[in-house]
DNA sequence: CTAAATCCTAGAGCAACGGTCGGGAAAGGA
DNA sequence: TCCTTTCCCGACCGTTGCTCTAGGATTTAG
């Protein structure tokens, strides 16, 4: 399992404010129910996504959540890193802040980490297939139901 | 963390056992020396590649492991997921038998699932960088140090 | 026989996950 | 003013998986 229901119920959340981002706020708690989701464990998901600058919040009666920036802008790369920490294949890589990878694995017994050189081909691989993909993209797909443009497997089951 | 030490501990030993395939049986014991990873951790982790039969053991004084097949007709793919389980990005897939990728999440709320087209992006992501890779591949590295034959950036520090 | 090695099971210690609970703070409406 | 709605925050808790150890049984070379 790559990641855990945080990035599974965080993204649900975010697609569902991009479907509602016309309206008003959204509470969580209508959120909760139409996602079928425990509101409490909501209220921790959300606050990464607000300490990540993803979603502003209105408190008070008829308050809510509202994307910070239009879907368009958000790739879901930022929501899943907000969500899940950074997204690292081994416990030897550190994201510094200024986005750089690097693997501590380089004075090992004889100075080279094979290992290395395969995670950072997985790293380019989820990173790039998260940072490809928009918010927006994501919206689009739960109104249309289907968007088969690149005609791969959807899930068409059996 | 995508990734445990299993897979990181895992990969290191058949990199050791592609490394010393012309030599014979390579006993646990040196490997552990030599990686300074734990031993009786090591034993289950080369538990699951014997099953997988990714590698053979031969037991008593003198024997030790072999891989199974030349590292060139091994996948990395086929190493990680026989250590760590199917590679999912997430609980709702079901690896099948045959190899098919599914999500269980077609009769969630209104029929749609947006989720499942960002995971299966993930996943395709993920699977196409481990089966692109072959143990030989992490073997020659670790014995030249590098081999930047397709010029992308192989942890050049800073 | 003995030492070297694989094999197998049981479990301890710890952290993370998934979720609950109780309460507090802000904002709007009556 | 008071009440309701909603966000906000921290503490807690049961389960699961990870990492690693212990102890033994089995096989084989010398």
């Amino acid at each position: 399992m790559l990641f855990s229901t945080k990035a599974e119920y965080g993204v649900r959340l975010m697609v569902e404010l991009g479907r509602q981002s016309d309206r008003g706020p959204v509470s969580l708690t209508s959120i909760a129910e139409t996602e079928n989701l425990p509101l409490s464990y909501l209220e921790h998901l959300v606050a990464k996504l607000r300490r990540a600058d993803l979603v502003t919040s209105t408190r008070g009666a008829q308050g809510g959540y509202r994307l910070a920036r239009p879907a368009g802008e958000i790739e879901m790369l930022e929501v899943v890193e907000a969500l899940e920490g950074p997204v690292v294949p081994m416990e030897c890589f550190h994201e510094e802040p200024e986005g750089r990878v690097q693997c501590s694995h380089l004075g090992d017994t004889d100075g080279t980490c094979a290992t290395k050189f395969l995670w950072m081909r997985v790293h380019s691989g989820v990173t790039s297939a998260l940072r490809g993909t928009t918010l927006e993209e994501l919206v689009e797909f739960s109104r249309s139901g289907a968007l088969r443009e690149d005609g791969s497997r959807t899930a068409s089951p059996a």
